[in-house]
DNA sequence: CCCGCAAATCTTGTCGACAAACTTTATGCA
DNA sequence: TGCATAAAGTTTGTCGACAAGATTTGCGGG
């Protein structure tokens, strides 16, 4: 925690904003706490200047909100619209699985594939949290492949608010299943996509975005505890 | 332009951001024009700080790009990839007005008919300009009905841009018609969403979208001057 | 005349400080 | 005691200044 190293021009409010991003998705900074900018820029040995910087930046993709002359809170998840993160969720998954189908290259699919495999690692190791951020990474390399500049952020932000919600419920247990169906349905996306087959792609992709969709809806619904807004 | 008042606290960043946003999509500020803080700082009356805010917030959407240690620049129009605009801005068309049929209420159908009787309004007068930023405010309202808080804000960034692009071009003069095409189309949206026909909503809205694009194109394609980047 | 290197200039990234606005604590009055 | 008001204390928004990095200018050699 204590990073004595001299940081390189320019460095520093990146290193604040990956930094506060991951707290904020795993939950570390909880929704509604507030980020004090004195404390940051003291925790990272810094001025205020890239610390508010980076809280700017936060602040556009909407993971915190800064009231004015008042002090900058982490967003709240908003349960109230589930809804409408459920719909666009599952429309990106089809957008950029159908563009990626028609637009790869070669190289694209090298870096899907290889995605792919460090998801099946995770899955394999039943680590839950690692299967969350190795999903998103997959996605993303087929978002990637589908060179669709304005869906791709929208689709990274839409997958890392799912991390932000998965994290509010314990992880259930892996029964260790071979082949799992998550994994299964990666490797029919990545045949679909490499055979061009776009009718195919849109449907698995609808398909994999519903399980997983069904699968966060079944965590909630199991969990009895009523999402509480202060 | 020379503004004396004195601002009030935090209205600083506000003022420089709102007016950029405005010039960029104006083309007042050209793509790859540099965009020098000291210059803006001196311009506004006010410090480095709050320009420096509202560059990053601009950076945040894609609208200037800074170039870490050296000048920010107003980003260039994406032209290799016009078609990943017109195919986002389609499907956003399609699916804010069909979440609009969902969810909309009586007070978003009264927003929705003031909007578009001042769009009605420009499209009589043939004021281009005036009619494509009524048009957006137009369809925003449709996309704040829908209720979906991760489509609307992607769907105005991309109406914006189309601003931005129209403005490359020379605006054709208007046929006075009566009653105009867009004037129907939005007249036929508006009712569809009111009698909460999904179907007939996404149909109209991909009649339309494909109505804009295609105007959009044929400028493009009366226009023999190659895009060049710089 | 052209090219490469060094000095000068300019622009950005960061800092510490100050003032305005908000929050909390203390005080006075009913 | 309860409440409104005032004082003290935080926290943010803005400022001017300085240093690191980049660009331009100037100079010398080929």
């Amino acid at each position: 925690m204590t990073d004595t190293e001299e940081r390189k021009r320019g460095g520093g409010a990146r290193l604040v904003y990956d930094t506060l991003r991951d707290e904020i998705l795993d939950l570390a900074l909880q929704p509604g706490e507030p980020v004090d900018e004195a404390g940051l820029a003291d925790r990272f040995a810094m001025s205020r200047t890239p610390v508010r910087e980076a809280l700017v930046r936060l602040a556009g993709e909407g993971l915190v909100t800064m009231l004015p002359n008042r002090s900058t809170v982490v967003s709240q998840i908003d349960f109230p619209n589930l809804y409408a993160f459920f719909d666009a969720l599952t429309l990106m998954y089809r957008v950029t699985t159908r563009l990626a189908a028609e637009f790869h290259t070669d190289a694209d699919l090298h870096i899907i594939r290889a995605r792919q495999a460090t998801f099946a690692k995770a899955v394999m190791a039943g680590d839950t949290a690692a299967m969350i951020t190795r999903n998103r990474d997959f996605h993303a390399a087929i978002a990637e492949a589908g060179r669709n500049p304005y869906y791709t952020p929208l689709f990274i932000r839409l997958l890392d608010e799912g991390r932000r919600i998965l994290r509010l419920y314990y992880y259930p247990a892996f029964a260790p299943q071979d082949p799992h169906p998550y994994i299964t349905e990666h490797e029919a996306i990545i045949t679909a996509v490499a055979a061009r087959d776009i009718p195919l792609c849109d449907r698995l992709a609808k398909d994999h975005a519903d399980r997983i969709v069904q699968q966060i809806q079944a965590m909630i619904a199991a969990d009895r505890r009523q999402p509480i807004t202060l």
